[in-house]
DNA sequence: CAGATATTGTTCTAACTAGAACCATATGTC
DNA sequence: GACATATGGTTCTAGTTAGAACAATATCTG
């Protein structure tokens, strides 16, 4: 194996997400919600709901973990759960009143509060930056199915 | 402000560290370690120990995390504490004989393992993701600082 | 239709996570 | 040297996390 320099590679991705997660995560957490509530609530509006499945792919946040964060939201009434008409198995999780009300509360506020980090960046360097990222994606989602 | 896409980017770079977690993460556990141990036996390899400060700082680890990190470490007489010299606060935490065999034993086998990954990129590539991570990780960075 | 298999969501466990309050020690200022 | 302030680690709390085992429902195959 040549010795292509890939750590120094990986550990920027972890720099970079750490530091977006850190300036966004402040951000949402002043708004009142943690950054896991607030992806669901943002995923979320603007829908008529979704399953879990669906939110789980979605939001990147796995079963047995959406279970729990749905249940401190539901806990605040900021969503609920139907059952699916479609599948027995399967419930809806729809934003209450009080959940859009909190959409709409945070969700521009978020959008503006990340619009003034990137701003400074051209749509050319966010296009070539999103296909950096996408190669990358690529990359690690096909190895991990390999094994 | 102009409607650039900067929305679609952020989520990339969640799939993007989400995917290299996974990939790595199930190899790590598979060794023994949880992600988190697997960092700070890796920052630790061929050293002779370092403070909680900066171990915080190599690994991302806030510190209220890092002293529990550690302790099941060092329940697992992996590492040890150690109480500085220089300043009656610090503690040095270092390697003990079955930790430099675990990195001995781990690290290498973490570095293949991301290699086989990461090998289908050329050396342009590299040079031009981390290029990318670093411009973006230090927009995030000032930012945070900022306010 | 019946049995085998897959999928959806819940539960459980062990661990990590950030953030805030706290204690002990250092450092700066007078 | 005394007092104010800063810093290094620990503790505490609420929440997130993955992974595995599980129950209920769907789907597939004969």
């Amino acid at each position: 194996m040549e010795a292509k320099e890939f750590l120094p590679v990986v550990r920027e991705l972890a720099r970079c997400y750490q530091a977006f997660e850190c300036y966004s995560s402040r951000h949402v957490r002043s708004l009142g919600l943690t950054p896991s509530q607030f992806d669901i609530i943002a995923t979320l509006g603007n829908t008529e709901g979704m399953t879990f499945k669906q939110l789980g792919e979605m939001t990147l946040i796995t079963k047995g973990t959406l279970t729990g964060v749905v249940d401190r939201l539901v806990a605040r009434q900021l969503v609920k759960r139907v059952a699916s008409p479609m599948d027995g198995r399967s419930q809806i999780v729809q934003l209450t009143d009080d959940g859009v009300a909190m959409f709409e509360r945070t969700f521009p506020a978020a959008i503006n509060h990340l619009g003034k980090a990137l701003d400074g960046m051209t749509s050319t360097e966010l296009d070539k930056t999103h296909t950096v990222l996408r190669n990358l994606t690529r990359i690690f989602k096909r190895e991990t199915k390999a094994g």
